[in-house]
DNA sequence: CTGGAATGTCAACGGGCGTTGGCCTACGGT
DNA sequence: ACCGTAGGCCAACGCCCGTTGACATTCCAG
């Protein structure tokens, strides 16, 4: 190894990572992973289909890059237990509204094994540590995040990706005071009433 | 034209019609739709390719007539309204496990417009008719019946798609128990409460 | 100023796809 | 017994895909 380089110096490069990696956001949400083409990010990007391969090794590669994503969830611990359900609808809510990364997380996930296997971990283990921290029973603990999960990608399923009318047409207010009470219930709730 | 010839002679290849379709189910319900391809379909059904075009035209034919589905809800005017909830989550289960056609929708809907347009029919018009029973104002009707797809679709995406592990290892009782009070809501209640 | 590394372009490959049209086979009405 | 026709197979087409390797250009350290 040559002596320790700067670590952060910035490479020529960095602007076309970027600009693949966006157009990639782009068209993997809005096509899903098999009809967004290698040839159409590129042309997206600007550049030349090849470089994507040198960046990114090849589409899977590129794909895991592109699907990075964080839920950011907050501490749930600083939350007034009552209101925990709320917490969690408004924060999934903002966290989507602009974000286009999940949309492509979401549609990849139905066709793309790599994919669902992202959303199983994302969703299992953020969920789940974030609900471990009131429900000590770890079993218990990952069925209301399982749950938590299904009302959620649900949602998310509805009103990003088939656009059912009716969820689509909703405020975000008018969602979160539907939805908020469903997550309370399967955060702290008991099965049947 | 020729006489009236009787109305349901059995031809000598609905057995092969038979054979495609449900390799078709399989194949989309495993796969989705651009995976899923019309020569491995072909030989699941040990016929050639070209047979599938002869009999439905292209692959969007075949898609449209494998993903024919109904929900087959009941008539929730006869269920004692305070246990409208169980009675829809059950049906639902009961309606899916066994019935590989939804999973092929769901899988195809992510990608493909026109399986996305059919989910849009299948949810808003058969759970609004149903809805529309006992509440009367057709905007609220339709809000009611976009949450209860919501929830629905939510549970069959983590369960049969994803297969998110606390809800895969769920029984059929367990969900009932923990959803069924969320349709209830839904169904009947008001937001926020 | 210079040479090597970083960055980018170009053309092509092998393969799988949906789809087509021609040809063979065997049933079944007359 | 005949033969029209429905059922089925085979080979091929044109297209687009992911991916590769050779070549051009730009940058920057020495």
């Amino acid at each position: 190894m040559t002596a320790a380089t700067e670590p952060t110096r910035p490479r020529r490069s960095d602007a076309t990572r970027a600009a693949i990696l966006q157009a990639a956001r782009d068209r993997f949400a809005a096509e899903g992973y098999e009809r967004a083409t290698i040839r159409a990010i590129a042309a997206d990007a600007r550049i030349d289909p090849s470089m994507v391969m040198r960046y990114y090794g090849n589409k899977e590669g590129l794909f895991a890059a592109a699907a990075e994503f964080d839920l950011r969830l907050p501490d749930l611990t600083t939350v007034p237990p009552g209101q925990l359900g709320e917490a969690l609808i408004r924060h999934f809510l903002s966290r989507w509204e602009g974000d286009e990364t999940l949309a492509a997380l979401l549609r990849a996930a139905s066709t793309n094994p790599g994919a669902a296997e992202r959303m199983r971990a994302i969703f299992a283990d953020q969920i789940t540590a974030a609900v471990a921290a009131f429900d000590t029973d770890p079993a218990a603990a990952a069925r209301r995040a399982g749950l938590v999960a299904a009302q959620t990608l649900g949602l998310a399923f509805t009103r990003y990706i088939v656009q059912l009318p009716p969820i689509v047409t909703m405020t975000p207010e008018e969602l979160i005071a539907w939805v908020a009470p469903t997550l309370q219930r399967y955060l702290s709730g008991v099965p049947e009433n």
